[in-house]
RNA sequence: GCCCCCAUCGUCUAGCGGCCUAGGACGCCGCCCUUUCAAGGCGGUAGCACGGGUUCGAAUCCCGUUGGGGGCACCA
């Protein structure tokens, strides 16, 4: 039986940007390959156009994959270490016929590039071979030792390249349609095919899994592999990942950066489910994958071979649902780094109430689709003074003094209740209702409003459990002091004689005046 | 222009010749639950790009058309 060598698969950025949807996937097939397989994931950054590279981006791409909890087994490598490497092997290339020195000036190439357009034929322009065809080896190496400035050329061999590639199938790449492109810059510095080859074949990978966008460099690279005399590792190629418009994705397209999704309050575990979901799936209808189930279920196999859209709902909906799963202990962390970056606490008052916190947390989670909205609905219960939403007075508000009045008589309730427990407070809250013979919600409605500002809250009587007997009472004194404020004014208005707002009577609660 | 890849609801997908009058999910629309909103439950909306073959039988295989994407640098 042959021997099974270990996976080894790398991810292979250029810190030119940031870490983006499309690379973060890219990076997370490889590293669910890598565990699923008991294989070494490495990282390498390439940064042989130390142009366009920055050390900066490669923090941010490095904290993206940190985020994700893409861990690399080794690495990070920088490409631009192996500088020495891949000219040696480009020189060895030239030396063993594989390749040839190009004199060619970039000047001159443009111009027959330049003749070419006149023609129309711009892009199918290939170069002519005139280093190879009018400058013998001997020749060529006497330049070269003379200083004459060159670059070094892939020499294309004549037939048919192919793969099999584990994604899309066998591939077929007539080499006619390959010209002989530069593996080393004459200032010395390699091209990136080259340099992938070589670091590839160095670092031992033994399965590439990229995107898409490099299936015309695969051909080349494998001629480079055979002709290092190497066997080309597995070739698995991702279709890529399209913004809403079906075009490339880019900056355009609102937040392409994980980080962006980071800062909306995504929770890393569900942006991986998500990326994972994006392009693969295991065959079945589930959804929801936690981590270790996605590294267990993963196989290269189950990679679409269709470019798929990116859909930021899918995604918040699956952060709401990771978020109603994740356990508050779980979602602690996270919680509080945004609730103290936002001011509404800080980390000692948290872990002083830590029970009291971590219920908070399993009430706001539920009907939360980020970790922004928990914060949000959070703040009725750190701040003391809270503002009140437009919507919801004018719609639970709606008659300020009927309103302060059963707030009242319910104030003065809770301020004698026994026991500061949500049934407690309910049986208390009805039995107020059927004294007053109106409905429930008559009372419900405006204590929210008057409790979180909003009309939108968790169950009610939860809501006032967590926040106590004290911070409720507080609450309700300024709710009556502010409705008492809008009754005076409603009056006013009224005794202008104008038509005021506040008087009609629509729901045909009669009750009060 | 040349080369390569792709094609199931708006979106993500299941389907790998009969289980398909095409299943699930997001979104959207109803209803239930709940005197809020989510969550949850139930139901609805919507798709095999087109044309030829092959086959007893095609969403599934082959060819073409159309459409989309990617690549064609002394960028990566």
């Amino acid at each position: 039986m042959k021997e099974v060598q270990q996976v080894r698969v790398r991810f292979a950025p250029s810190p030119t940007g940031y870490l983006h949807v499309g690379g973060a996937r890219t990076a997370l097939f490889n590293w669910l390959f890598a565990r699923r397989h008991g294989g070494v994931f490495v990282l390498r950054i390439e940064d042989t156009d130390r142009e366009r590279s920055s050390e900066e981006m490669t923090r941010a791409i490095l904290d993206g994959m940190e985020w994700l909890g893409l861990h690399w087994d080794e690495g990070p490598f920088h490409q631009a270490d192996g500088i020495e490497r891949h000219r040696r092997d480009a020189l060895r290339l030239v030396e063993t016929g594989h390749a040839y020195r190009c004199f060619c000036t970039p000047e001159e190439l443009e111009a027959r590039r330049e003749r070419a357009r006149a023609v129309g034929a711009e892009e199918s322009y290939r170069y002519d071979r005139t280093c190879l065809l009018t400058v013998s080896p001997e020749e060529a190496e006497q330049r070269a030792a003379a200083g004459q400035p060159y670059a070094v050329r892939f020499r294309v061999p004549e037939g048919v390249t192919a793969w099999d590639d584990v994604v899309k199938g066998r591939v077929e790449f007539n080499n006619a349609d390959i010209e002989d492109f530069i593996i080393l810059r004459s200032d010395g510095t390699p091209v990136y095919n080259l340099a992938v080859v070589s670091d590839d074949i160095h670092m031992r990978i033994t399965h590439v899994i990229r995107g898409d966008d490099h299936v015309s460099n695969t051909p080349k690279q494998i001629l480079l592999y055979r002709a290092l005399g190497h066997e080309p590792p597995i070739f698995a190629h991702v279709p890529m990942i399209l913004g809403p418009d079906g075009k490339r994705l880019s900056k355009r397209h609102g937040a392409t950066a994980v980080g962006e999704y980071r800062e909306q309050g995504i929770l890393p575990w569900a942006m991986v489910n998500f990326l994972a979901l994006l392009g693969w799936s295991p065959g079945t209808d589930e959804e929801i994958f936690e981590v270790a189930e996605l590294i267990e279920r993963f196989s290269l196999e189950g990679i679409n071979t269709k470019s798929a859209i990116f859909d930021p709902q899918k995604l918040e909906w699956l952060n709401g649902q990771h978020l109603s799963r994740a356990s508050a202990e779980r979602l602690e962390p996270l919680v509080t780094e945004r609730l103290v970056r936002a001011g509404l606490a800080n980390e000692e008052v948290l872990r002083a109430r830590r029970d009291w916190y971590l219920a908070l947390i399993d009430l706001l989670k539920v009907r939360a689709r980020s970790l922004e909205d928990i914060v949000v609905q959070a703040r009725p219960y750190f701040l003391e003074e809270i503002e009140y939403d437009q919507e919801a007075v004018q719609k639970h508000w709606k008659d300020p003094a009927e309103v302060r009045a059963r707030l009242v008589a319910l104030r003065e309730r809770y301020a004698t209740v026994k026991s500061w427990d949500e049934a407690t407070l309910e049986a208390e809250l009805r039995a107020l209702a059927d004294e007053l013979a109106v409905g429930a919600g008559k009372l419900i409605h405006p204590l929210r409003v008057s409790l979180t500002g909003v009309a939108v809250s968790p169950g009610i009587f939860e809501v006032l459990a967590l926040m106590g007997p004290e911070l409720t009472l507080r609450r309700l004194d300024a709710a009556i002091a502010e409705l008492e404020r809008r009754a005076r004014e409603a009056e006013a208005v009224g005794a202008e004689g104008s038509t005021g707002p506040g008087v009609r009577n629509e729901t045909g609660a009669g009750t009060g005046y």
